[in-house]
DNA sequence: TACCAGGTAAAAA
DNA sequence: TTTTTACATGGT
């Protein structure tokens, strides 16, 4: 079984960013016991990623260790280290983002309480964009139910001692799975019509979403995002931020991300999409990390009244 | 029991 | 052009 290890950027807190897993399906990807599990397909190859920490917050350390029910590709390490790194995206330089909160009363405890915080990311932008189909209008609860059962029932599989492990299916495996089919795990007829043409379209070779990534300009990308049936502002957005890892896209849009800003800066009180808009420019280019915090913050319980600024 | 939940496209006005 | 409606399902 090969394995590697890899030097995070400091700080960069692994326990605390994989914590988004701990209530993963152990099947799929979860984070549990201060080990993280994952399969991705490498080379249409199921690949099972396990990650722990060697180090710690300010000299992060990671060993990963890849298990497989076939033979490898011979190159697979370096595959396989780039597809860790980006999905935990351990690259990224945090100061600045720290240094730019200082100022926010709200954020700059934030930061010291949740200090190496990195968001991950969506091994595709595929992925992003059919998470984002599911979740629309619908409860996450919800919406994390029927993502696993669509895994379950149409990806790849790994068998690693006693368990089964899904790899998220792709375009080509969604373009063969009939409408009805999706439908039956628990999405509206009209999201399963959404996933089976975005598939069909890029498996086909018709339209290529990775190459999203190259383009320059944010608005510019809705823009040409939206043009695909079932993508909407918010999902485009959301896309943006967990599947391209723009840290400065801003789903105003989500009711989510307005509740939580009514929590911690407005006395509870819902804004409207647009003033959310406007409001999120307090944190210039780092709107979508800082909303990834606030989110985090919501779900640990770390509470507004609790967030003292400093001196 | 209703109503809401990290929206969107299509129909109706 | 703008407004209204249908949609699946698990929590509260």
């Amino acid at each position: 079984m090969p394995g590697f290890s890899l030097s995070p950027r400091s700080p960069y807190d692994f326990a605390l960013s994989s914590a988004i897993f701990s209530k993963g399906d152990p099947q799929i990807r979860c984070s549990k016991n201060n080990l993280f599990r994952q399969v991705m397909e490498i080379e249409k190859i199921p690949v099972l990623f396990e990650v722990e920490s060697k180090g710690t917050t300010d000299t992060p350390q990671l060993r990963c260790t890849l298990f497989s029910d076939r033979g490898l590709p011979r190159d697979i390490t370096a595959i396989a280290r780039d597809r860790i790194a980006s999905l935990l995206n351990i690259a990224d330089d945090l100061r600045p983002f720290y240094r730019a909160m200082e100022h926010d009363e709200v954020m700059a405890p934030l930061t010291r309480d949740l200090r190496g915080l990195k968001s991950p990311s969506t091994p595709t932008v595929f992925e992003a964009l059919i998470d984002s189909i599911i979740e629309q209008q619908i409860s996450l609860a919800v919406a994390h139910t029927i993502q696993h059962r669509l895994i379950r029932k149409t990806g790849a599989r790994l068998r690693h001692g006693d368990l089964v492990y899904f790899c998220y299916p792709t375009p080509e495996i969604l373009t063969g799975v009939p409408v009805e089919s999706l439908r039956a795990c628990g999405m509206t007829f009209r999201k399963a019509e959404y996933i089976h043409d975005l598939s069909r379209s890029i498996s086909s070779g018709e339209l290529d979403v990775e190459k999203y990534r190259e383009y320059p300009d944010t608005d510019q990308l809705i823009a040409e995002m939206i043009r695909v049936r079932g993508i909407g502002r918010w999902s485009a957005e959301l896309t943006i931020l967990r599947g391209i890892h723009r840290l400065d896209a801003f789903p105003a849009d989500d009711v989510g991300t307005r509740r939580i800003i009514a929590k911690y800066y407005h006395k509870n009180e819902r804004m409207p999409a647009a003033e959310a808009r406007v409001f999120a420019g307090r944190w210039g280019k780092w709107k979508g990390l800082a909303a990834y915090y606030l989110e985090i913050a919501d779900r640990l319980g770390i509470e507004p009244a609790s967030l003292k600024p400093e001196r």
